[in-house]
DNA sequence: CATGAATGAGGGTTCATTCAT
DNA sequence: TATGAATGAACCCTCATTCAT
């Protein structure tokens, strides 16, 4: 029997197999079989493995940012905005902890290949934070500083939860998790 | 020429190349070349490139851990602890920022690996969440969420600075640092 | 659209890749891709690729073999015979010469698989020699030979043209090359 | 048992097979196992089968070019240097025929590679040529012609042999053939 | 005991051929 | 019938590990 949906069921193995044990922990071999396919059958869809690697990565980055800058283009004082990109960050991870686990580990392998225009996630939190300053909402801060905090705060939860260190979905937290981030860009800006 | 203290260059090639291209991107062969020992001398010391990797990432972790639950144990306020804590960090990253990155990009793999004895960073700053909340210096939360917004905080900005969106030692940032994850740990309890 | 005479534009394709890349240099997909034609339409054609490779060489080669012998079979003298094959030696070169170059490379790995009728090019050649001997036109020399010095004087100046060494169409050189071939001959035979 | 002398014993399997079979028919499996080695050994010699194939040939093809030269360095009347040249040859063929085989075989393939240094075999044929008419032993002729003329009876007499068309040694033939050499040049000047 | 060549399993990739559409 | 995606065996190569020197 020959196997059709190759692409589909090629991307969701390798995600899964890729979060599961890292780009380098899996053979071509194994994602064949996981998505019950020949292994060459994959290379009419990606030319080697790494470009397999990098466009999965890729495309979630970029639809990921791509979200991110869209709820940071309405007109929303700088809590509600958060809020949001915090909840969506939640609701990401509910809906498929294994691409948000694939996109966190393989960042720094993979982060440095994409040819960045402006579409990373951290770039419409940066930008929601400096339109927060322009417009006097919070104290002035490190734009980068402020966006690392926020960032920290979502993802070091969400690692969490993939460690077992937290349980149940995150949607419900995504509200407290926004007002420690907040919370935190203004702390940051204190001078005591 | 006999190789002396191998086991030391071994081990500061090793968490250079790891910190720079990961585990699984160096061979045997380069970390030998870069210590400047035979390929075979490495095996006197390591039962095999898994060990080596396991051992280097657990002492660097333990070590960690230790001197944070140190840093912990003093009977010192909340605010005061968890500064002292971040600080820590800080200094620590910006003393070996190759060791840093090799802890955080090892960590997906080699951290399920280690026997965990209550060694971990993680464990003192959530002792330290515990001990503010039963002190009522702080709200109750979820220690595990107070922890993960502390570590977020003070990894990602790591992370920012080795990535280049941060500039200069993280140490002078670590008073803002402080303040942010205090604070992400005060907004996190808030139930407005 | 529906392609037609697929056997001609694959057999065309095939010749000009494989003289350009050897057989063993060129995939079925590229022959499909240049002549126009979907992969599988080659099979109709051809059983398989080393089918095809044969059979191309076996016509060019068989198909050059009659065309000698036509002219060998001439009741003309010796030396008239030669000039007449050297002359058609050249006018193939310079009418094609990628089927030329072919053959040249393929020769070593696909004559062994013709079932030799005597169609052979050289044995046109060898049955000239034998003739002029016969009717003492030449000392008698092996024929063997003789037919081999007649081809290497073609085939080298041949494969000098295609290295860049020599220039120009091969045709207005026929005439030298002939009166060397037919004093290689009869040098041969010297025995002083 | 560790094999040793494995680079002698891989040039002279990879030799025989690549004359036998071509490069592209022969695997590393196959050179390995017929050398008595391990496929990965080889490697250490090589840096891939290609320069395998590449540094057999240009070896071989190098050494008889100088060998070629120096005959050709003798200052001696055309007739006896043209001789001597064809005695070589025979003598190289009749030591290794294997070797020849290989040097005609892999030239289409592996002589582009080859950065000339005038080391060409047909370079010295080709001087010897040159030398004979400044010293108006034998009319003007275009000198790549000529040592087309003279390469092409001795390596298609090889080639012959090869194929079972010839028997015994070459060099009984020398004689024979640096006389229907001389003589092809000489014919190819001839302008009756 | 250090050395570094040899080992050999396993990796990613190619490609002649098949076959469902 | 023509298509071109799927197949899967075989290829070249890497590299963690072993071991004769």
């Amino acid at each position: 029997m020959r196997a059709t949906h190759v692409k589909e069921k090629v991307d969701h193995a390798a995600i899964a197999l890729f979060a599961a044990r890292g780009v380098d922990g899996v053979s071509i071999a194994e994602i064949a079989a996981a998505a019950g396919v020949a292994q060459g059958a994959l290379y009419r869809h990606y030319r080697s493995k790494d470009e397999l690697a990098a466009r999965l990565f890729a495309d979630a980055y970029c639809r990921t940012g791509a979200e991110l800058a869209e709820i940071g283009a309405a007109r929303q004082p700088f809590e509600v905005r958060i809020t949001a990109m915090v909840a969506h960050f939640c609701a990401l991870y509910d809906r498929d902890p294994a691409l948000f686990r694939f996109m966190l580990l393989a960042q720094h392998e993979l982060l440095p290949a994409i040819d960045d225009g402006g579409v990373a996630p951290v770039a419409a939190i940066e930008a929601a934070v400096a339109d927060a300053i322009a417009a006097r909402e919070i104290a002035p801060v490190d734009t980068a500083e402020g966006s690392a905090v926020i960032m920290g705060i979502v993802l070091q939860t969400a690692l969490f939860h993939l460690y077992g260190r937290l349980d149940g979905p995150l949607v419900p937290r995504a509200l407290a998790l926004a007002r420690a981030a907040i919370a935190a860009v203004q702390g940051l800006g204190d001078s005591r």
